[in-house]
DNA sequence: ATATTTCTTTTAAACGTTTTCGAAACAAAT
DNA sequence: ATTTGTTTCGAAAACGTTTAAAAGAAATAT
C-alpha cells in the first residue's frame, strides 16, 4: 500500500484538460467556465485529491502556518496555565482563518540546533507570535527585528504590534479593593524583577498605595518566582513571623497564592478571618476552590484572539496594518479570600 | 526590505560550483571533497542561507512535521491539564529528534473545512499522534485507518501502536489503599461511560471491590463529566444526603475532586476527618494544596515521551517497528485526603 | 601507452503547484 | 471581410530542493 498521492496531473489526465486549468478550476479563477470547474471538482473529489501544502508554499511563498514562540523562566512550556489559555484562544482564531500553528522553540539536539529566526525561515512561517519569553535573549531579538510579521504578547517592542494585559489597572483595582476592605498592612509576594510584567505590576503597586496614602513597608515586599508554591510558602511563613505581620498578602499569581494559603493554614490561621490573600490570573481552580480567590482574572481569551487577529491582518496587509499596542483589561474577581476588616 | 531568501542557487553562484554540489556539500554526502564542503558551508553561512522546508518536503516526501490530534468532550483543547502535560512531553521528545509539531484539529470555518485525514495529507505529516479523542468519530476512524504512521494515546486500535495509562492498576491501587485505611462505604463519582478510560476504570473498580469482598452499592455510583467541578459538587451533595452516606468518595479526576471538597466543606464537614476524598491524575495543584490529595499520579512525562519515541521509530522504519500496546503505570500518591478509620 | 579504478563534480529530471502570457474560438461590430 | 472584444483554455516557466546517472579528472594498474 504505497503512499500514492493524487496530484493535479492525475486530475488533468482524468479530465482531459491541462494542469493549469485544473489548478485554476480548483482555485475558482474567473477564466474557467462553470462547466469545466464542476467537472474538475467532481473528478478531484472522486480521485480523492488533496492539495499539497509544501508545493503551494514553495510556489506562493505562503505557508498558512504561524510560528509560536514561548519560553518562560521555568520552561513550563504548554503546562503554563496562563500561556496555555492564551495559546488555545490564539489557535482557535488562527485556525478559523485557515492557519495552522507550529512551535518555534525546542531543543532540536539531534539536528543542528537552529536559532528561532532560522527555524522560522526554514518553515516559512507567514507570521510569528512571541509570548512570555525572556525578551533579553539575543535570539528573540534577532527574530523580532527580522522582516517576518510579528506580534508580541506581554512585552512591547518598538515598531511591533503588542498585546499586553493591563497590569497597571489590574494591580490598581486589586490594591484598591483590598484597601477598601480596610487593609493597610498589605504585603506583596511579587514575581522576579527581571520581567516587564513584574516591573509594571510593582510600579502600579507603589503608585496605588501612594495615591491611597498608604506607606509601603520594605519588609512586606518579597520577591519569589512565578508559579512557585514552595517559595511562596516560605515567603509567607516569614511574613507571618514578622513582629507586625500584614493583614493581607498579595501574590504574583494564583499558583503562588495557593502556596501561601498552605503556609497560613499551617500556622493555624484562617483565611480570610485571620489573614487575607489575593492572587493574580484567575486560573480555573482559583475560582472553584474555597475560599474563592480574590484575584484579577486575565482575559486570556481576548488576548489570544486579538493577537491572532492582528497578526493575520499584518500578514495579509503588511503595509496597511496599524502598528499598535493593544491593552487587554482583566477583571477583579472579589472572591472571598480578602476579608472586610473595616470597623462597623 | 523585500524578503529575499538565499537559496542553493545563490551559494552555487558565489562558490562557482553546481547547485547539486552545494546541496550535497551541505548534506554531507560522501562524494564531495572536504575542501569543497568547507568552502560551501562557509559561504552558505556568510550569505545567511537557510534550507527551505517546503522544497525539501516536496522533493523528499518528508516534512519532519508531526500532526497532533486532540479533541476532548469539553473541547478544552490545550487547557486540559492531563493532555497539556502529555503534549508538552511529546513535543520535547519530538523536537529533540528534529520534528516539529502542528495541530490537526480546529474548525477552519473560513477555508473549506478539511477532514482530519485531508489535513494530515495536505500538510504531509510524517506521522500523527491521536489522544483523548472521541474515537467513535468517523473522521478519526478514517485517519487511523489511513496509511499514515499513527500512535494513539489512551485508546487501543487494531494494528496500531497505543500508549495507554494503566487505569486498571491505578484504580486497583487506589481502591486497595482506601480499603486498607478501613473504608468499606466507598462511592465513585466516575466519568461519563462513553469513553474507554471510564470503562476500564469502572471495571477495575468493580473487580477490586469484589476481590476485597466489599459489595458495590448502586447509590454510591454516580456519573459526572470529567473535570467538572459543578457536577461533582452536586453529586457529592446528594451522596452526603443519603441515609447511609459513604465514608470515602472517589472522583473521576482531581478537578472534580475539588468540586467535591467544596461540597463537603459547605456541609460543615472536614476532610479527611469526616469524609475522605480521592482524585485521579495528580495534577500539580492537587499535590500542593492542603489537604494533599490522595490520587493516582499519571506519568504524563513518560506517556508523551514514549508516544513520540515510538511514533518516530515507526516513521523511520515503517516495516520493522513492533506494533504494540505500551502500558504506563501511574503511582499512588497517598496524600492526606483519605483518613485511616481502622479501629485501633 | 592504455585500461582500470577511484574520487569528484555536473547535468538534468523531478516533486506539485501557481501564474503569466499567448492562442483559439466565437460573437459582435465596423 | 476585417477588426475588436470576450470567453475559455493551455504552454511553459518558476519556486528550492534532491538524486540518479553521466562525465571528467586524477591516480593506479597492466
Amino acid at each position: 500500500m504505497a503512499r500514492r498521492i493524487v496530484s493535479l496531473k492525475d486530475i488533468s489526465k482524468a479530465c482531459g484538460v491541462s494542469i493549469a486549468t485544473v489548478s485554476k478550476a480548483l482555485n475558482d479563477h474567473s477564466d474557467i467556465s462553470k462547466e469545466t470547474k464542476e467537472r474538475v471538482r467532481e473528478i478531484a473529489d472522486k480521485l480523492g485529491y488533496h492539495p499539497n501544502a509544501a508545493a503551494q508554499a514553495l510556489k506562493t511563498n505562503r505557508s498558512n502556518n504561524i510560528g509560536v514562540l514561548f519560553v518562560d523562566e521555568a520552561n513550563s512550556g504548554l503546562t503554563h496555565d496562563y500561556f496555555s489559555h492564551v495559546l488555545d484562544s490564539f489557535k482557535k482564531k488562527a485556525e478559523q482563518e485557515g492557519f495552522d500553528i507550529t512551535f518555534i522553540n525546542g531543543d532540536r539536539s539531534k539536528t543542528n540546533k537552529m536559532s528561532y529566526l532560522s527555524h522560522a525561515i526554514y518553515r516559512g512561517f507567514d507570521g510569528v507570535v512571541i509570548a512570555c519569553v525572556e525578551f533579553s535573549d539575543p535570539e528573540v531579538d534577532e527574530l523580532i527585528k527580522s522582516n517576518i510579521p510579528v506580534v508580541t504578547i506581554d512585552h512591547t517592542f518598538y515598531n511591533r504590534i503588542a498585546i499586553v494585559s493591563d497590569n497597571i489597572k489590574g494591580i490598581r483595582d486589586l490594591v484598591t479593593y483590598i484597601y477598601e476592605q480596610g487593609h493597610r498592612k498589605i504585603a506583596y509576594v511579587h514575581g522576579l524583577e527581571n520581567t516587564a510584567v513584574t516591573q509594571s505590576r510593582l510600579t502600579s503597586f507603589y503608585n496605588t498605595l501612594q495615591d491611597l496614602g498608604v506607606p509601603v513597608r520594605d519588609e512586606y515586599m518579597v520577591s519569589s518566582p512565578y508559579r512557585n508554591t514552595e517559595k511562596a510558602f516560605e515567603a509567607t511563613t516569614k511574613l507571618l513571623e514578622l513582629p507586625d505581620p500584614p493583614t493581607c498578602i498579595m501574590y504574583s499569581d494564583d499558583f503562588a497564592a495557593f502556596g501561601g494559603i498552605n503556609a497560613i493554614r499551617q500556622k493555624g490561621l484562617r483565611i480570610p478571618e485571620d489573614v487575607s490573600v489575593a492572587g493574580y490570573d484567575g486560573i480555573e481552580l482559583a475560582r472553584r476552590i474555597s475560599p474563592l480567590m480574590t484575584t484579577i482574572v486575565q482575559d486570556t481569551d481576548r488576548i489570544g484572539r486579538v493577537a491572532a487577529s492582528k497578526l493575520i491582518d499584518l500578514i495579509n496587509n503588511p503595509k496597511g496594518t496599524l502598528i499598535e499596542q493593544i491593552v487587554v483589561e482583566g477583571t477583579l474577581e472579589k472572591g472571598e479570600s480578602v476579608a472586610n476588616i473595616n470597623p462597623v
